[in-house]
DNA sequence: AGCACGCCGACT
DNA sequence: GTCGGCGTGCTC
């Protein structure tokens, strides 16, 4: 009976179905598999659907090739990328391939270049658009076909062949090099005949004393050596010597790497519970005992340091007993470290990391040996959510209210969360979800039951015996900015804050101090016309960098020296305001001379490494100052740390966006946390200009409950999430009346749409300019569907090229 | 992404 | 008439 393959074929345009192929008897082929198939004029990778005996079509052609020894997807990750597919709306192999390990995908891509400019030159034969796409290759010298087509849109794969044809520009196609591949090395072992006469030889006592060492050494130990380190240690013509006597051989065999290899981590055995971790981890373990049990995902609320951690651990070991593995999500692996060591330690040489921090050849072995089933424990960041993990159990996601579990940049645009809901629906395994301040969608559906809640009340510390006992919040204190600013004093800290700070340095104690920008001047304005200095290719204000001494844009990192006269009007009367991370150090520095601050922010933290040389600087007590952004936020737990203080509060309070409340409450709250986790008392100070805000006096207050019901009462009366779903349609255009007409055009369809289908309950809101309205050069507009099931809409419309779609977005940005 | 097909304006 | 650019649709 002939075999027929369902196959996602990894191109553009190619929506969410499948394509049949047949299965040549010289292939076993199973769904899952990875393969080459040709399309088209072409050899394209496609991923195996399904195995049957009827194709789509009467006329099919053959499977080229299989890649890889086993099936990369199993039947569960092929369904989770089939409701991936259709969830986000990409297409069937996009979805599939964030399955793919390191280097799985390989895409060919094309570049042009002039290729005679004599040709190039005839102007007169070519048409204006020829003109455009021949002046911008020869401008670039070699440019890759992609980003001419976003740069002048999707006809210009319809003008190149006549280029190429006529010589003038030339075309070469490369592969993408695989990322990475298993790694091999050579070794030395001995053969039979070495094995047999090696020891007589030995006994000869030949004129050859580095060889004899050398076999001595290889009759001695069990293990395998690489020849490189053989020839290290007994010279390369020794191993050269007992080559061609016969003695020794060259093998080529493959190694492991590991990141967590060559660290010993201690083993530590479960610590005592508290009574309300055990009877947290009590309800998990029903869940994970019972597969019929119900609700099977879980919201842990926990302030920082009630030990969420330890209910992981304990629920990990529950399910590991059950035969069954883990997926442990954290939001940043630099960031929490922490976690990832108390994995390690707790479950040693059973937990794999999988996150962008290690090398690509360590990703793929670690990728390999999880889906071997080599692996328990899966951690890492929001793609390890599609790991290959076998028989998921359990799925925890650390501070699930971080907004870096949605992929906002390509390819589809999911939210881990959602995508671990599904999984585990698929798969049967426990959801937990734990966080200070959980998500307002999360905990809505906590409250609403079709999520369990589970809550730790209380930080835990342990005393001077090791035994844990209930600790408490730090207080925090709201600063009114503007009566500073009535009162007279117009410095960057309040004199609370200022005050604070002498108590804290003179107790010999260390302080945290938040700024919500990194720089030393967000705002760079002529005094004398007002013009405010942008960038060239988005429409946004540039910071000033006083230790790069350049005017820096933070969207597209555009640099420029800073200019001493107006552009525009010519005066010397540029003014430098707004606060960032460097300004802060800086007025630091300059009321404490003799205090040694540090600086946490992506400037100063570029380098591999430089974020954990920063910290241990700073936990060991040398520098008593760390002034950062967001990052200084997270996972930190310094003992010695007394005061906290956020410097400006308001920073994306102003931003027009639905969920700029929440995002101000979470920062805050976590800030909070960073200050009294060891002995001492800690101290928080919130500086703001709108100290009424709901927001800002909950966190405050560390009143999660007050937040909630305020903000949940907006989201009602807008009908915004969790009171209905929201879909963004982003249009990017380098023209900007172009960006506008089509957005409103499309807008126009939506409406049209709609109103002949009767679903009067989906909002359309737009076109609005997006912010910003312009990004390296590329203007943006966008339309808001919002409603019940704004999806559906999308269902009878093909979105036009230039279009992005993003379900459930987190930022309107 | 590439390629075929077909429409339409500019030329031998 | 026909050549070539350019938009459209298909590729199992």
């Amino acid at each position: 009976m002939r075999r027929f393959a369902e196959v996602a074929v990894d191109v553009p345009a190619g929506s969410d179905r499948t394509f049949s192929y047949s299965v040549p008897d010289s292939l076993s082929i199973l769904p899952g598999h990875l393969v080459r198939v040709p399309f088209g004029s072409r050899t394209l990778q496609g991923i195996v659907f399904s195995v049957g005996d009827a194709p789509q079509v009467p006329e099919t052609r053959d499977i080229i090739g299989v890649q890889g020894p086993i099936p990369h997807l199993d039947e569960a990750r092929l369904s989770l990328a089939r409701w991936l597919s259709r969830y986000y709306r990409c297409s069937l192999f996009e979805a599939a391939a964030q399955m793919l390990p390191p280097g799985g995908r390989i895409r060919a891509r094309t570049f042009l270049a002039i290729a005679d400019e004599t040709q190039g030159d005839r102007g007169a034969d070519l048409t204006p658009f020829q003109r455009d796409i021949v002046d911008h290759i020869r401008s670039r010298g070699t440019v890759e076909q992609q980003h001419l087509v976003r740069r002048f849109g999707d006809r210009v794969a319809g003008s190149i062949p006549s280029l190429v044809r006529r010589g003038i520009v030339s075309q070469t196609v490369a592969h993408r090099r695989p990322a990475a591949g298993p790694k091999r090395v050579q070794t030395g072992v001995l053969t039979d005949l070495g094995r047999r006469e090696g020891p007589g030889w030995i006994e000869s006592a030949s004129r050859a004393p580095r060889q004899l060492a050398l076999l001595r050494e290889l009759l001695n130990r069990d293990d395998v050596t690489s020849l490189p380190e053989l020839r290290k240690k007994h010279g390369a013509s020794a191993v050269k010597g007992l080559i061609d006597r016969g003695y020794m051989e060259k093998r080529s065999q493959t190694v492991l790497r590991d990141p967590l290899g060559g660290r010993v981590f201690e083993q530590t055995p479960p610590v005592c519970l508290t009574s309300s971790q055990t009877e947290v981890a009590d309800g998990i373990s029903a869940a994970l005992d019972d597969a019929a049990a119900s609700p099977r995902a879980f919201v842990l609320q926990g302030v920082t340091g009630s030990g969420k951690t330890e209910v992981y651990l304990a629920a990990a070991e529950r399910c590991l007993s059950l035969g069954k593995r883990v997926i442990v999500l954290v939001p940043e692996i630099a960031l929490t470290h922490q976690t990832v060591e108390r994995f390690a330690s707790r479950f040693p040489g059973r937990v794999a990391v999988l996150h962008s921090g290690i090398s690509d050849g360590e990703r793929f072995d670690q990728w390999w040996q999880t889906r071997r089933g080599a692996y328990d424990i899966v951690i890492g960041s929001r793609s390890a959510i599609f790991a290959p993990l076998p028989d998921v159990g359990l799925v925890v996601l650390d501070e699930e209210h971080e907004w870096t579990y949605k992929q906002v940049d390509a390819g589809p645009r999911y939210h881990a969360r959602d995508v671990a809901m599904k999984l585990a629906e698929l798969t049967g395994a426990v959801v937990v979800m734990g966080s200070a301040s959980p998500d307002l969608v999360s905990y809505h559906a906590a409250l609403r039951g079709r999520v369990g809640l589970l809550v730790l009340p209380n930080r835990v510390r342990t005393d001077s015996t090791g035994a844990p006992r209930q600790g408490d919040m730090p207080g925090v204190e709201i600063v009114d900015m503007r009566r500073e600013l009535r009162e007279g004093n117009r410095g960057l800290f309040s004199r609370r804050l200022d005050e604070a700070m002498r108590e804290c340095l003179s107790a010999g104690r260390q302080m945290v101090l938040f700024v919500n920008r990194r720089g030393s001047a967000s705002h760079v304005q002529c005094r004398g016309c007002g013009y405010s200095l942008r960038c060239r290719r988005c429409e946004i204000a540039l910071t000033y960098h006083r230790s790069a001494a350049r005017l820096i844009c933070h969207y597209c990192g555009e640099r420029r020296k800073p200019a001493d006269r107006c552009p525009r009007c010519l005066a010397h009367r540029i003014s430098y305001s707004g606060t960032g991370t460097e300004s802060v150090e800086r007025a630091i520095s300059d009321r404490f001379p003799a205090v040694e601050v540090l600086r946490l922010d992506s400037d100063t933290t570029r380098g591999a490494g430089s974020h954990e040389r920063l910290l241990s600087r700073f936990g060991s007590g040398e520098a008593r100052v760390l002034v950062g952004t967001q990052m200084v936020t997270k996972g930190l737990h310094f003992p010695d740390v007394t005061l906290v203080g956020v410097v400006s509060a308001d920073v994306g309070l102003s931003i027009p966006d639905y969920r700029s409340g929440e995002r101000v409450f979470q920062l805050l709250c976590q800030v909070a946390g960073r200050a009294g986790r060891g002995a001492h008392e800690g101290t928080v100070i919130v500086q703001t200009y709108q100290p009424d805000n709901y927001a800002i006096r909950a966190a405050a207050a560390q009143d999660y409950a007050a937040f909630y019901s305020r903000e949940v009462a907006y989201r009602r009366q807008q009908g915004n999430p969790p009171f209905g779903r929201m879909v963004r349609l982003l249009h990017t255009h380098t023209n900007r009346a172009r960006c506008e007409t089509e957005t409103s055009r499309f807008a126009t369809e939506l409406h049209t749409e709609r109103d002949a289908a009767g679903w009067s309950d989906i909002d359309i809101l737009g076109p609005t300019p997006a912010y910003p309205p312009r990004v390296r050069g590329r203007y943006r507009w966008h339309i808001i569907l919002r409603g019940a099931a704004p999806r559906r809409l999308l269902e009878t419309v093909a979105m036009p090229p230039g279009w992005t779609v993003d379900v459930d977005p987190v930022a309107m940005t």
